[in-house]
DNA sequence: GGTCGTTTAGC
DNA sequence: AGGCTAAACGACCT
């Protein structure tokens, strides 16, 4: 076989190479944002870089020595004995080094007993033998008698690691006039200082080389001793020990027994992922660039066959028009049992074609009103027949805008991503592209009129997902895994449906409000300026600081990043202190704008129709809730008088005959009581009282008849703050009571429910040692900060760990109950329309209410099995206010 | 025009 | 020094 079509593996000694970077780069130029000195890993990294850029190896590994200990100190006890202790400054590089090149799917090989370049020598030596092009990179000398036609070595030169020289049969010859194999002999006569091996007195390199040439070898070198004269002569047979002793142990071993042969080392794509984090970790942004960039350009390399596709490593786009769709889909599916990829392209709200992806081919279909008959492809999108999306719930949307029905969505990676690192920034297809993959998802430039660079095909998209939707299930663990196939998946048609299905709302009612509110908020204003003498913007902190420090002298509140605060807190405990009218005017002021502005938000969404259409983020939050924007339709006000009015506006529409609310109460609490399992909390809730009346009772030791009102708040601001890390100080500050009282009521609550402190605490634990918490079902949310030593960052995430199986299982239940009610529902005319985190709302069709009210209780009640039962509060009513009890 | 900080609505 | 959000606005920067 012709060296050219050989395969080539490539073996580097790590510590000799990593040991030349630290020498060869300064060691202050190169340290990342925690004082860890990177200079050897950059120079390792840079050189392998190059090395992959030029050599592209088909196969590769690194071996390390484990210890400076080997077979060869225990047999010379003063081998490499003159090497000084390692500077402290490499110390730590190299698990680094290695972490890297984990991420980097290189793998790295050690031996006890063995150096480097034993490991080399043996790979090398098994390489050549089975027809590999051998490169053999190491700093050590003796790494010489490797060299032969299908072994060369890289050898760094004086100058570091920037540059290798090669050396091949010939270029080892040139350089020392003999063939690579005699050079250990060559080296035992001269010695090795490095290796702290003496030689013979008098004998250097032109000596030695002479001898060899002349005589062949080390062995028969000494066989012809007394033929050589002269004082060198006398002092060869005088050492000759020495010689013997070189010999044997700079004789580096090849058959040494390795976990790894040269076949296991083939070339493996990055974890992009992995390098990212470790890459990151060690500040190396360029190095970082380069190495995604060669992945890249390798993968694109692997998979160009044929007719090259326009962009490197995707398959050809087929463009489908005809009757062959059918046949193709049902080739690719195998008929409708493998997933295919699939990504619906729109233009103004409007689907224009459909993308479809399989591991080897891509297909594109053009869409457009009067349209070629695609029965086929209609009805596979429609049947269960599963399809792998990215961000499926708005082009569900659009494709059920344009008529077309799509079912057997049976992956979703947004969701996939999100679960596997929730609470990042939301994923868009190229960034997971990008991030998950290392490679490039064409966008056209959205600030160009005519964009230079064309957007991905739909059709390569789909094939994106395709391959997403594979990495991403490997990387997800069980629960997640389940998490998303029996919750977020089949949660995604049902947003869809609620969103499209969108909320009757009453614009009267809303302009009575705003007209009323904005009088109120220009009475309250003048009133206001009148106090102050003059106008200012009473929505800028700015100015209302002036006015309240300066101006009015008052005492200064809590400071923020801007100054002073001027929140509703602080100006209640302002009020206490130095009562001023104009502070009253100023929280009105804001109650009114705040309630004007969500009525605005509101009333500028309403469509055509008389209804508002939220738009669910499914896979935005950190604990697994949902989050509705544009509207926000969860944070609807509620609290107050004219809250209850807003919340009046939404109705149920025209055809239908009541609006239905359904809600958890207390959930949270229960989820507590069934994680924690304290019985004392259990029976509170068997008992069936009221809950902060019964605990109460059991704190205050009165019966529960005798709980005052303000007993009641107390202990309800502390069950709720528990679930939030609450300390006596925010305990105290929000009860408006001693801090001392405080910790006394914590103390008497915990010594009545100790297993909620106990299991509080291990949450916290647990969470430190496995780096994530989890809810119920198997979501997980991820934390670093636990272990963090600073106390803030260490703070914040121990209350969030507290919280997040808290609030994630209770989104997981109500996610849970909206799948089962939805299906009970088919058939039906009624519709869920909102979800409010614990709530519900539907509108009821005529004659459906009996019926509804039985699907909706005992789906939300049974939706987990937990050790105290799941209250379900249902109302009805013409609007949301009247619905609510 | 974009980003940060503050404030406040909900759970 | 209380967990999870969306949204509006002012202030500041480019």
């Amino acid at each position: 076989m012709p060296d050219s079509e050989k395969p080539t593996l490539l073996i580097i000694d790590g510590h000799s190479l990593a040991f030349r970077a630290f020498y060869a780069l300064p060691v202050d130029s190169f340290q990342s944002r925690d004082g860890q000195h990177t200079n050897a890993i950059h120079g390792f990294l840079s050189m392998l870089i190059l090395l992959l850029q030029n050599e592209k190896p088909t196969h590769l590994a690194v071996a390390f020595d484990i210890s400076r200990y080997s077979f060869r100190t225990r047999e010379y006890a003063e081998y490499k004995g003159t090497r000084g202790e390692t500077p402290p400054e490499f110390v730590g590089q190299i698990p680094l080094l290695e972490e890297a090149l984990k991420a980097m799917r290189i793998p790295t090989i050690s031996k006890e007993d063995y150096e480097a370049d034993d490991i080399l020598a043996t790979l090398a030596t098994r390489g050549a033998a089975d027809g590999f092009s051998v490169l053999v990179v190491s700093g050590d000398r003796d790494a010489i008698q490797m060299v032969n036609d299908d072994v060369t070595l890289l050898y760094p030169n004086a100058r570091g690691v920037s540059e290798l020289k090669r050396y091949d049969r010939d270029a080892v010859f040139e350089r020392y006039g003999i063939e690579p194999h005699q050079y250990p002999d060559v080296a035992a006569l001269v010695g090795e200082t490095s290796d702290n091996l003496i030689g013979i007195d008098k004998v250097g390199e032109k000596t030695a080389v002479k001898w060899i040439t002349t005589y062949g070898s080390l062995d028969a070198v000494l066989e012809n001793a007394d033929k050589i004269t002269g004082a060198v002569g006398e002092k060869l047979r005088e050492q000759k020990d020495r010689a013997i002793r070189n010999r044997r142990l700079n004789h580096l071993v090849t058959d040494v027994e390795l976990p790894l042969g040269p076949a296991d080392l083939e070339r493996q794509p990055l974890d992009v992922p992995a390098v990212r984090e470790i890459f990151d970790k060690l500040q190396f942004k360029t190095l970082l660039e380069r190495v995604l960039k060669i992945a890249a350009a390798e993968q694109g390399e692997d998979a160009v066959t044929g007719s090259a596709p326009a962009a490197a490593g995707i398959p050809v786009i087929h463009t489908i028009i005809d009757e062959e769709l059918a046949k193709w889909i049902a080739t690719q599916t195998s008929n409708g049992q493998n997933a295919l990829g699939l990504r619906v392209q729109s233009m103004n709200g409007e689907v224009v074609g459909l993308g479809l992806g399989a591991a080897d081919e891509t297909a594109f279909v053009p869409w457009a009103p009067g349209r070629p008959d695609y029965a086929a492809l209609e009805q596979w999108l429609a049947s269960d027949a599963p399809k792998i999306m990215s961000g499926s719930k708005a082009q569900l949307k659009i494709a059920r805008d344009s008529g077309l029905e799509i079912a057997g969505i049976a992956y979703d990676t947004m969701l996939a991503g999100w679960l596997l690192r929730p609470g990042g920034k939301a994923e868009t297809l190229e960034s997971q592209v990008e991030y998950y993959l290392g490679e490039t998802l064409q966008q056209s430039d959205p600030n160009q009129l005519v964009p230079e660079t064309e957007a991905a095909s739909p059709a390569t998209e789909a094939w994106y997902s395709l391959r997403l939707a594979a990495y991403l299930s490997e990387k997800l663990d069980a629960g997640s895994l389940d998490v998303l196939e029996q919750i977020e998946v089949p949660l995604i048609p049902v947003l869809a449906t609620m969103e499209r299905t969108g909320i009757t709302v009453n614009r009267d009612i809303l302009g009575r409000l705003t007209a009323d509110l904005g009088q109120r908020a220009a009475d309250v204003a003048s009133s206001a300026f009148e106090l102050i003498g003059r106008e200012i913007n009473l929505g800028s902190p700015k100015q209302l600081q002036e006015v309240l420090f300066d101006q009015l002298g008052m005492p200064k509140t809590r400071s923020n990043k801007t100054g002073f605060s001027t929140d509703a807190a602080s100006l209640t405990d302002l009020q206490e202190q130095a009562p001023h009218p104009f502070l009253d005017l100023l929280l009105q002021h804001r109650d009114a704008t705040k309630l004007m502005q969500i009525i605005a938000s509101i009333d500028k969404a309403v469509d055509s129709r008389g209804r508002v259409h939220t738009t669910y983020e499914q896979a935005g939050s950190s604990t697994g809730r949902i989050a509705s924007n544009d509207p926000n339709l969860q944070n609807v006000p509620v609290k107050t008088e004219v809250g209850r009015e807003i919340r009046s506006a939404f109705e149920s529409g025209a055809e239908f005959e009541t609006l239905l609310t359904a809600d958890y109460s207390q959930i949270e609490m229960r989820i507590m009581a069934h994680l924690s399992g304290d019985e004392g909390l259990i029976e509170a809730f068997n008992a069936g009282e009221d809950l902060h009346r019964f605990v109460g009772a059991r704190i205050f030791g009165v019966d529960p008849a005798e709980v005052t009102p303000t007993m009641r708040t107390k202990v309800k601001a502390m069950s709720y703050g528990l679930a939030y890390g609450l300390s006596a100080f925010g305990l105290s500050k929000q009860l408006r009571i001693e801090t001392a009282e405080a910790k006394a009521l914590m103390t008497d609550y915990f010594s009545r429910f100790g297993a909620v402190r106990d299991y509080l605490r291990n949450v916290v634990e647990q969470a430190r040692v496995d780096g994530y918490t989890t809810t119920i079902y198997g979501r997980r949310r991820p934390f670093g900060d636990l272990t963090s030593s600073n106390r803030v960052l260490r703070e914040n995430a121990e209350r969030q760990a507290l919280n997040s199986p808290i609030q994630g299982s209770a989104a997981d239940i109500l996610k849970r109950a909206m799948i089962e009610i939805d299906a009970d529902m088919a058939g039906m005319k009624s519709r869920m329309l909102l979800q409010v985190h614990d709530e519900l709302v539907f509108e009821v069709a005529a004659g459906e209410l009996e019926a509804m009210t039985a699907i909706v209780r005992a789906r939300m009640a049974g939706a987990a099995d937990l050790r105290v039962p799941l209250d379900v509060q249902i109302g009805t009513g013409p609007n949301w206010d009247a619905a609510a009890h």
